[in-house]
RNA sequence: GCGAGAGUGGUGAAAUUGGCAGACACGCCAGACUUAGGAUCUGGUGCCUUACGGCGUAAGGGUUCAAGUCCCUUCUCUCGCACCA
């Protein structure tokens, strides 16, 4: 028995590849632009575990592709790097006195090791690494471009703060009202903040989701995540104050059954309108409602709580006078934080108006009637209780009252959007310095750009502070500077960027890496963008694919990238689950640890394995039988290469076989159904190692195939074949179309849709002869004795059924 | 609760337009061979039935000559959102 030696075979290749710089991508010109890809994976973040066998699965899938397009006449743009800023290792600074940049390092090279050994062909001359200064330099400068656009903005707002990271997070960083990094549940904090508008390009990022071959159910995501909701802003008039009192709603023909408000307990109005007979309780609501964690306030299966204000409103179209409340179940960060309530048509509202004993009044009705409203109804509807709006349909009515409304100067028709602006600092220290300077004289004053990159200075400690201030305030030598504006003293900004920042960006550094002129050339960005695959999990919906596209607009405004869009595909590839599809985990003790696979099987058993599986976008569980399966059928390919190559002609069968095979796994891997095309592979190679020979033109062309998928076999076959390395950069084979068709099929003879008997016949035979064919079958003729034949179906070259009674 | 996706042998999964359900692989069974290292080779393997045959793609209904595939209802699982007015 000849065990493959995957090991040696392995180091050799990959060695090779590295010294030849096999995989180098360069601009050249004569290559026109249809014949260019850039196929990009998500780059990792160089956790201490090391890489996880999730990584290898999409890593693969792209390499396959690459190589496929490589082989294809593509120039071909695959880069690799690492997203190298956060928490993690700043966690570990705190717990070991390690500085971050040390422990990051240790790990990016762990993973450059992990990722190498299994033979992808990334051109590692672009690698990035988003702590460096010569890349955050330029992370700087972005942020720069997007603060003189007003595009960055300070504001004290609470926002989400973990007290275990002691930090502020963004929205997307809750889950479930706790720390997305450690689980602790959050609470709220007012503190001073970069926030970024990304509320700005709302409806553009929305619009532009259609111009995008992503996923539907991602790109749904990203339009539930931005959350447009189109009504109207109606004011309403207050009794006894000057003020007015806005609401947003997206059911002005409700109006009529408006009868009562809710504002925010955060609402500025709340304070000025409640009355002294009301204070106290309004005060103690407020005071319990500033308490509560984000957790406790959006738990909907709690009950609605509430205090009246002691104030009223004017309803605009009837002149009737409705109490105003106030109850958390109201945000004032949505809409103008403030609602109308029509219980009789929206199920909160309902529920808080049962619990108050406030009015119900049905004022849309699906057949014009009334009726006993036991429960709200949302739906559209006859309008009712409406005055001279009865009987108008919901949408009509939307409409006429809006210009009702409009031509009085109570209210217009208002899009709002759930999206909330970015919270982009974070008091850490581990992250890009903001390069802002705070002048007592000049105020807010940009860095210049000259003087990027801001560096991180040395701290003693990286303990936050937990007063809201980053490790960075405590260095009177880095915080204290001059103002670059009027020369006289000045304080640093301290708060750093959050992870999001650096892969905001890295697919464009790739194109130009080395450039410190410029974070990229126009030349290169014309060359290769946009991404044309894009491949990485789904856990980034909407956080980082969503950052990323809204700097992918700012830039394109700014005219510094020439695409309105990034990633033009989006793929995400399925989670691998631990054996009997539970999620991998320590606590399970189901990691499976791809060193020690690679060690026990080779890389390309891994890679290959990994493809196997099943489709590249569903979740799959890992099994290492299943592993042991295409570890086999590699050591098959390696057996059937030591036999002595034959000159001779295979049989045509086999000949056929190969050219169905070529097809199928061309087909295969352009549409990354990998899993399939291996299984064709495999279906040739049983056929062939059923010969006992090898015939030399159809293992060259078997090699090609298999290149993409086992890259380091790929080369020793090819070499063993006594040809020239590398098989990289070969042509693709083609196959004959005529020889993938059978010149017999098999048909089936079905009576009433049951398969009764099968017939080979030539391919190609008429209809007419398939039927007579099945009406002479002896079996057929048994089965129908005594039946009526009334109808006769036939499928070419497929299938002939008898309808009989 | 709302939204999306998925449910096929003992297991991972295949199955252009509706046209032989279960390719390929794991596991299992039998046999061969051995140089016993997760060896290798050949054959078998959806379920029920001695057989003929029947039944089978979560459950139920429908459309159709024909349904894993299309339509309706229900159930289960996964993911996302979660008082967004």
């Amino acid at each position: 028995m000849s065990k493959y030696p995957f090991t040696s075979i392995e180091k050799k290749w990959q060695d090779y590849w590295e010294r030849e710089k096999t995989f180098k991508a360069v601009e050249d010109p004569s290559v026109p632009k249809e014949k260019r890809r850039y196929v990009l994976d998500m780059f990792p973040y160089p956790s201490s575990q090391g890489l996880h066998v999730g990584h290898p699965e999409g890593y693969t899938a792209t390499d396959i592709y690459c190589r496929y397009l490589r082989m294809n006449g593509f120039s071909v743009l695959h880069p690799m790097g690492f997203d190298a800023f956060g928490l993690p290792a700043e966690n570990y600074a705190i717990k070991t006195g390690t500085h971050p940049r040390i422990s990051t390092e240790g790990n990016i090279d762990k993973f450059r090791a992990q990722i190498k050994a299994l033979g992808f062909s990334y051109d590692w001359d672009r690698e990035v690494s988003t702590h460096t200064d010569d890349y955050y330099k330029w992370t700087q400068w972005i942020f720069l471009q997007l603060f003189k656009k007003g595009l960055a903005y300070e504001a004290a707002t609470p926002i989400n703060w973990c007290p275990s990271c002691k930090t502020g997070l963004a929205n997307e960083e809750v889950k479930d009202g706790c720390c997305e990094r450690c689980g602790e549940p959050v609470t709220r904090k007012n503190i001073r903040q970069w926030i970024l508008k990304i509320t700005e390009y709302a409806e553009r990022l929305l619009q532009d989701l259609d111009l995008l071959d992503w996923p539907e159910p991602i790109k749904l995501m990203q339009r539930n995540w931005i959350g447009r909701s189109e009504g109207a802003n109606v004011t309403f008039a207050l009794e006894n104050h000057e003020d007015s009192l806005m609401v947003f709603t997206t059911r002005p023909d409700t109006l009529f059954g408006a009868t009562y408000m809710v504002l925010a307990p955060e609402h500025h109005l709340v304070k000025k309108i409640t009355t002294a007979e009301h204070r106290q309780a309004v005060e103690d609501y407020i005071e319990q409602a500033n308490r509560k964690s984000d957790l406790e306030r959006t738990d909907l299966a709690k009950e609605k709580t509430g205090v009246f204000t002691g104030a009223c409103a004017i309803n605009p179209v009837n002149g009737k006078k409705i109490p105003i409340w106030i109850s958390d179940y109201i945000l004032i960060s949505y809409g103008t934080g403030a609602i109308m309530a029509v219980p009789a048509h929206d199920e909160r509202d309902f529920e808080f108006a049962k619990k108050f004993d406030l009015p119900i009044i049905q004022v849309v009705s699906e057949d014009g009637s009334l009726h006993d409203m036991k429960e709200a109804s949302a739906g559209d509807g006859i309008a009712v209780n409406s005055g001279e709006f009865d009987g108008l349909p919901t949408k009509e009515f939307k409409k006429r009252i809006i210009a009702w409304l409009s031509e009085r100067g109570l209210g217009e028709a208002t899009v709002n959007y759930k999206l909330r602006d970015w919270i982009f600092s974070r008091q850490r220290y581990w992250g890009e310095p903001i390069p802002i300077v705070h002048c007592p004289v000049c105020g807010i004053v940009p860095v210049p750009e000259k003087d990027l990159p801001l560096r991180l200075p040395e701290v003693e400690s990286y303990t936050p502070t937990g007063t809201g201030e980053s490790p960075l305030a405590g260095i009177e030598e880095w915080v204290n500077t001059t103002c670059p504006v009027c020369g006289g003293p000045a304080k640093r900004e301290t708060n750093t960027m959050p992870q999001w920042a650096g892969s905001c960006w890295y697919y464009l550094r790739f194109l130009d890496p080395k450039n410190d002129g410029i974070f990229v050339s126009q030349e290169r960005l014309a060359y290769w963008m946009p991404v044309d695959l894009y491949v990485g999990g789904a856990e980034h919906a909407v956080l980082h694919l969503l950052y990323a596209r809204f700097w992918h607009k700012v830039l394109y405004d700014l005219g510094h990238v020439n695409t309105p869009e990034p990633f033009l595909k989006l793929v995400n590839q399925g989670m691998i689950l631990g054996e009997g599809g539970v999620k991998m985990s320590k606590s399970l003790g189901n990691v499976i640890n791809p060193d020690e696979i690679i060690q026990a099987y080779g890389a390309d058993s891994m890679r290959m394995y990994e493809m196997f599986m099943g489709p590249l976008e569903v979740s799959k569980p890992w099994s290492t039988r299943g592993l042991v399966g295409v570890h086999r059928f590699l050591d098959r390919i390696w057996r059937i290469a030591l036999r002595p190559l034959s000159e001779e002609n295979p049989s045509e069968d086999l000949v056929k076989l190969l050219h169905k095979t070529v097809k199928k796994v061309t087909h295969d891997t352009a549409g990354l159904e990998f899993n399939t095309a291996i299984a064709q592979m495999m279906i040739f190679i049983n056929e062939l190692y059923k010969t006992e020979t090898n015939y030399r033109d159809m293992w060259e062309t078997f090699t090609l195939l298999l290149s993409p998928y086992a890259p380091h076999l790929g080369e020793e076959l090819w070499e063993k074949l006594e040809k020239k390395p590398s098989v990289s950069r070969q042509s693709w084979p083609a196959w004959d179309e005529e020889l993938t068709r059978e010149s017999e099929v098999t048909v089936v003879l079905q009576i009433n849709g049951k398969t009764r008997a099968k017939e080979d016949l030539p391919a190609g035979i008429s209809e007419k002869r398939m039927k007579e064919i099945a009406l002479s079958n002896g079996r057929i003729r048994e089965l129908l004795a005594g039946k009526k034949v009334i109808k006769i179906i036939t499928v070419p070259g497929k299938l002939v059924n008898l309808v009989a009674k």
